[in-house]
DNA sequence: ATAGGGTTAG
């Protein structure tokens, strides 16, 4: 390389350094210095390196900065440490503590103004193992009594959930400051100590500590994330009551627990000092407004907050559209999403991910899947919430091809040992029939909470298997986890179905006995359900008699559906009269006790009910199925005529009722309400929506492979026995799941053993 | 050059 004259170099020099600056530099920038850099052969002016490296880093180009780094002859303790700060400021973990280790095997030793970032990077880390390998090495560096040093530990055990050890550190820490403290105090708020929050808090009084804002608000925002909504709110007004002014930081973490608490007037107040101290400019403030009036049901107020912005802002309008969707008005969500959209607004994954918890909670679960697929073609990655989100409309409507992609897509992302990931495929396998890919999605988390437990077992009991619901449970016992009411629900619903009389009255007075849960309105409701559906109608109604709260619609309901099944006129006429007082807009309590009615050939009772019905305006909800045929979900409403296939499907199921009439079958037309000639019964019988799902499965699928349909309302004996002949006659494995039990149909038999 | 805090999605 030749060597320039000096004054040219000079001059070089300069230019480079301009193009270096920290401040005002682009990428494009440092890359021209650097090429020049290397044309001059200026690479040992660690000067110039060093902010090369700086830029570099800032700019997250790891390739160009490693690159540098291995030009510089002899990198010291400021090349690295420049590159480790830079990443731990940028979150990028890994990078920095590779560089560190590498720093360390070059024999270089890490001065205290290192650790912190390093600690830092650490904390980033899911567990505490590299971060208990740098205390050690700042320990032996004798590092680890400067006091940027601890604190930083201390905020690493926090965040790698070791609050033990935080505290263990803590308590060797002589001259404690404010930081310290604040950092162990939030990271007990985080995790819902609320006295050992407090106790420190009144410690530091005596240690002649002053706390500060910064310690109040970690404290509020970690109580709001433990869902301690009343000490979030107590915190901020003990707060201001001891003399500090609540900032925006204050004011945002505080409104989403006041949203929570039934305290609008607590709300509107914060509202109004939100505009006295001139917040209202503050985006995490405004979007936590339209959230707090979202959740409060105030529509208008949550608008009104929305348009007094003076900015557009991406938080503010994902609020809305959660606030919306959150008092059903999941239309006007997607018509401001769209709207957001269409005006070019940077939308970011939470925009996307409300949207698609908007839909998946409000039964468009179409849209969602539809959403979900329109988010990555504009290059928006899903990440562990959108997951749980999208699941439950795969669920729903048992699209499982769907489902499948967002589990591969969570183990590619190595989110699926996320607990809430894990939960929702639990429960989208176990909906979609796949009862044996929910468990073994159950059995391979390595951690697991409640919610968790009670997926697996609500799967079970969907699929009528008790044994394994109570197997679980007695597992979760086992393993130290304590049962809730939901989970009591699972096994008391697996029970009923399966008719396990004493094994449902041994796990409905343990609840109260050994678990200390007293038995709620949807406990009852299994017990009546187990017991009418096995004919003891009168015990069932003497158990809701005996209830020490008022029954509801779901109690009465349980027993009109055992009167259906048993055909009790008398019985069924009482309680349907419950149910038209508690829920006189349902029209499925009026159509069970027409068809009790009808199962007894009394047609003049049948009209008077439909009269009814119809005088006071309600109709039957559409029978409607869904299937998935290769990868495309389609929906069939009974007695549908728009699907492009629908003459082939009556045709093909004209052909099989023939051939079951040959075997000895006869439709059994007591489950058709109308009074009408019996060829036309058996016309309207064709029309149910499941049997159109099964045959259209059948047309598109090759023959032997199994089908899996899903019905919005309880599936009718005629289909059920249909159903049966087709899995047999037809070779098919064939599932349908109803309103509350899956129906597994092979060879002729079907898993619920005709009892539902 | 180094340490503690915020909104909107489950």
């Amino acid at each position: 390389m030749t060597r320039q004259p000096l004054n040219l170099l000079d001059h070089l020099h300069q230019t480079i350094l301009q193009f270096l600056n920290p401040f005002t530099a682009s990428l494009s920038q440092a890359r021209q210095a650097h090429a020049q850099i290397l044309k001059t052969g200026l690479s040992s002016d660690t000067n110039l390196t060093t902010k090369l490296l700086s830029l570099y880093a800032n700019n997250l180009c790891f390739d160009d900065a490693n690159f540098v780094l291995d030009s510089i002859s002899e990198p010291n303790l400021f090349s690295y440490s420049t590159l480790i700060h830079a990443f731990a400021k940028l979150n990028q973990f890994g990078h920095a503590l590779a560089l560190f280790s590498q720093m360390l095997s070059r024999g270089l030793v890490p001065d205290s103004f290192l650790f912190p970032s390093v600690v830092k990077a650490c904390a980033g880390l899911p567990t505490s193992k590299a971060g208990k390998q740098v205390h050690a090495i700042a320990s032996v560096s004798g590092l680890a009594s400067d006091s940027f040093v601890q604190s930083s530990l201390v905020h690493m055990y926090i965040k790698c959930d070791q609050i033990r050890d935080a505290r263990k550190l803590f308590d060797r820490v002589p001259h404690r400051n404010v930081i310290i403290c604040s950092a162990l105090i939030s990271g007990y708020s985080r995790r819902g100590c609320v006295d050992e929050a407090m106790q420190l808090l009144s410690e530091m009084r005596d240690m002649c500590l002053e706390p500060n804002v910064v310690l109040w608000n970690g404290m509020i925002a970690g109580f709001n994330q433990s869902k301690l909504y009343a000490d979030t709110v107590a915190v901020l007004q003990k707060m201001h009551s001891e003399g500090f002014r609540p900032d925006g930081s204050s004011i945002s973490s505080a409104l989403p627990a006041v949203g929570h608490l039934e305290d609008l007037g607590l709300g509107i107040q914060i509202h109004g000092y939100v505009v006295k101290q001139g917040l209202g400019s503050d985006k995490c403030v405004v979007s936590a407004l339209i959230d707090m009036y979202g959740k409060r049901a105030c529509s208008f107020e949550m608008s009104q907050v929305f348009h007094e912005m003076d900015q557009m802002d991406v938080g503010a309008c994902n609020a809305l559209v959660t606030g919306l969707s959150r008092n059903g008005l999941v239309d006007n969500a997607l018509e401001v999403f769209r709207q957001f959209k269409d005006r070019g607004m940077e939308l970011n994954i939470v925009s996307w991910t409300s949207i698609i918890a908007s839909c998946s909670q409000n039964g468009k679960d179409m849209e969602a899947l539809e959403l979900f697929r329109e988010m990555q073609v504009e290059g928006v990655e899903p990440n562990s919430v959108t997951i749980p989100c999208l699941l439950p409309a795969c669920g729903n409507i048992a699209a499982l091809m769907h489902g499948k992609a967002a589990h591969c897509f969570s183990l590619r992302r190595g989110i699926s040992n996320d607990v809430y990931v894990g939960s929702s495929l639990i429960d989208m396998y176990a909906k979609c029939g796949k009862i044996r890919l929910s468990r073994l999605c159950f059995d391979e988390m390595p951690t697991r909470n409640l919610v968790c437990w009670n997926a697996v077992m609500a799967g079970y009991a969907m699929h009528g298997k008790a044994n394994e619901t109570m197997d679980v449970f007695r597992l979760m016992q086992r393993s130290g986890q304590k049962p809730d009411f939901i989970s009591f629900t699972c096994v008391l619903s697996a029970c009923s179905q399966k008719g396990l009389a004493d094994e449902g009255w041994y796990y409905f007075n343990s609840m109260s006995k050994e678990h200390g849960l007293e038995a709620r309105v949807e406990h009852y409701a299994c017990m009546v359900t187990l017991l009418s559906r096995s004919g003891k109608l009168e015990e069932a109604y003497s158990m809701i008699k005996q209830m020490p709260f008022e029954p509801d619609a779901c109690v009465w309901g349980a027993l009109l559906s055992s009167c259906r099944v048993h055909s009790n006129v008398t019985l069924g006429k009482f309680v349907a009269k419950k149910l038209f007082n508690l829920e006189p807009k349902n029209p499925g309590n009026y159509i069970l006790l027409s068809n009790i009615y009808a199962s007894k050939g009394m047609w003049s009772e049948v009209d008077r009910v439909r009269d009814k019905m119809k005088s006071l305006g309600l109709r039957k909800n559409p029978g409607c199925s869904w299937i998935e045929v290769k990868n495309k979900v389609h929906m069939l409403l009974a007695g549908d005529k728009a699907h492009p296939q629908m003459n082939q499907i009556i045709e093909k199921l004209n052909e099989l009722s023939s051939e079951m009439k040959k075997s000895g079958y006869f439709p059994n037309t007591h489950f058709v309400l109308q009074d009408v000639e019996e060829q036309d019964k058996e016309q309207i019988l064709c029309g149910h929506s499941e049997k159109l799902a099964v045959v259209l499965g059948l047309l598109n699928t090759p023959p032997g492979s199994s089908l899996r349909v899903i019905k919005n309302l309880r599936i009718c004996g005629d289909c059920h026995a249909v159903i049966k002949f087709i899995s047999s006659f037809e070779g098919r494995e064939i599932s349908v799941r109803d309103t509350n039990l899956f129906h597994h149909f092979k060879d002729g038999v079907c898993s619920c053993e005709d009892y539902w």
